[in-house]
RNA sequence: CGCGGGGUGGAGCAGUCUGGUAGCUCGUCGGGCUCAUAACCCGAAGGUCGGAGGUUCAAAUCCUUCCCCCGCAA
């Protein structure tokens, strides 16, 4: 095996940033890096770089944005140029033909974030913390034509935080993904590695998020919604609406109690906070962002809000 | 030139249409009440009303322009 190996990387979003810094500071050498194109973003529909690319370009390693097609020759031409060893896919958002996936010598292994089988798919982290799980982690595997179906070579657990997000988790398995990938890279060398196939029959998935999973059915419980709103918290988020106006909903807290109200009514609106009847149990919001403006505490916004108890979050029925 | 909301003492808001005393709910500070308190009562401090220019006897308010924050859409 030659020495260093030659990398590809290919990712996109902020978690795939971790892995990428991991390999810039480690042993092998990244000889270019693949990521999507620029895309029209924010206000004003500016075009933007993805953070893998700006990290990429400060370290002055070429960038490859394959607009259309991947399974282009011209593509994959392009990446045979590199001749690389390994290519490490993190979060890159598309799948790879056949031919790319045999080209390194090494083959394409992919760092998620979740334990698989479980939460293959596009949201692992966000799915792991709506269904409130006591455990989560990442897995390091070898890629093939299926999505998140390869055989594992590594894996590492932590425990989520209370009152986790998808969002503080997203840092945190970023971080553990790195340091997971570079155990998984030194294994291959080494040979120590023994890639076990996935129990499928225990396989679940965690479809890509919309922005609607984010309207609050108040019909549920509590609890669940509770771990939900945590899943969704920074994005899409959950939310619901008053006098027609969206409100996000964060660090969100159960209260246990048996609910009089309708679920979405306003039980309680004063200095000791917001409380929402559900179909079981009731739900404490303690921030907000109501729509044009910053998230605040709860209190602070209910200071200037005209929110009386008894009054429903439903969105409105008139349509 | 994608659509829209917003910037008012430390926080959240009203006031802007119809120019004319800086308001509300809190917080802070001081005092009082109380066995006691984050509760209650009394009092006080604290504001270039995002910036600049203009109209006017007079601008938070009307006009022009710039900056910043946010939602939608992509």
């Amino acid at each position: 095996m030659p020495e260093p190996l030659r990398i590809i990387f290919m990712g996109t979003p902020q978690f795939a940033e971790a892995s990428l810094q991991a390999l810039l500071d480690g042993p092998d050498e990244v000889v270019a890096v693949v990521t999507q194109p620029d895309r029209a973003k924010g206000r004003g529909k500016k075009m933007q770089e993805p953070p893998v690319k700006i990290l990429a370009k400060a370290n002055d390693i070429p960038v490859l944005q394959p607009t259309a097609d991947i399974r282009s020759e011209e593509f994959q031409n392009g990446i045979a140029s590199y001749q690389p060893d390994l290519i490490i896919v993190a979060a890159y958002g598309r799948m790879l033909p056949k031919k790319l996936l045999e080209l390194p010598t090494l083959g394409c292994i992919n760092v998620h974030g979740s334990l698989l089988p479980k939460y293959r798919g596009a949201a692992p982290i966000q799915q792991s913390i709506i269904n409130n799980d006591s455990e989560v982690g990442v897995t390091i595997m070898q890629m093939d034509e299926e999505m998140d179906t390869g055989d594992i070579l590594c894996r590492s657990r932590i425990l989520p935080d209370p009152g986790e997000t998808a969002g503080s988790l997203f840092v945190k398995l970023a971080a553990l993904g790195s340091g997971t990938l570079l155990r998984a890279i030194r294994g291959l060398k080494e040979g120590t590695l023994l890639p076990t196939p996935q129990d499928n029959s225990i396989a679940t998935y965690a479809p890509m998020l919309k922005k609607e999973d984010g309207l609050i059915n108040w019909q549920l419980d509590a609890e669940n919604l509770e771990s939900l709103i945590r899943g969704l918290d920074p994005w899409p988020t959950g939310y619901c609406f008053f006098n027609g106006k969206r409100l996000r909903l964060f660090k969100p807290e159960v209260v246990y109690l048996d609910p009089v109200a309708a679920p979405g009514t306003v039980i309680q609106a004063d200095e000791a906070g917001l409380v929402i009847a559900c179909g079981t149990n009731a739900l404490k919001i303690n921030e907000i962002q109501p729509e044009g403006k910053k998230r605040m505490k709860t209190t602070d916004w209910l200071r200037g809000a005209n929110l009386a108890a008894g009054t429903s979050l439903q969105p409105e029925e008139s349509a």
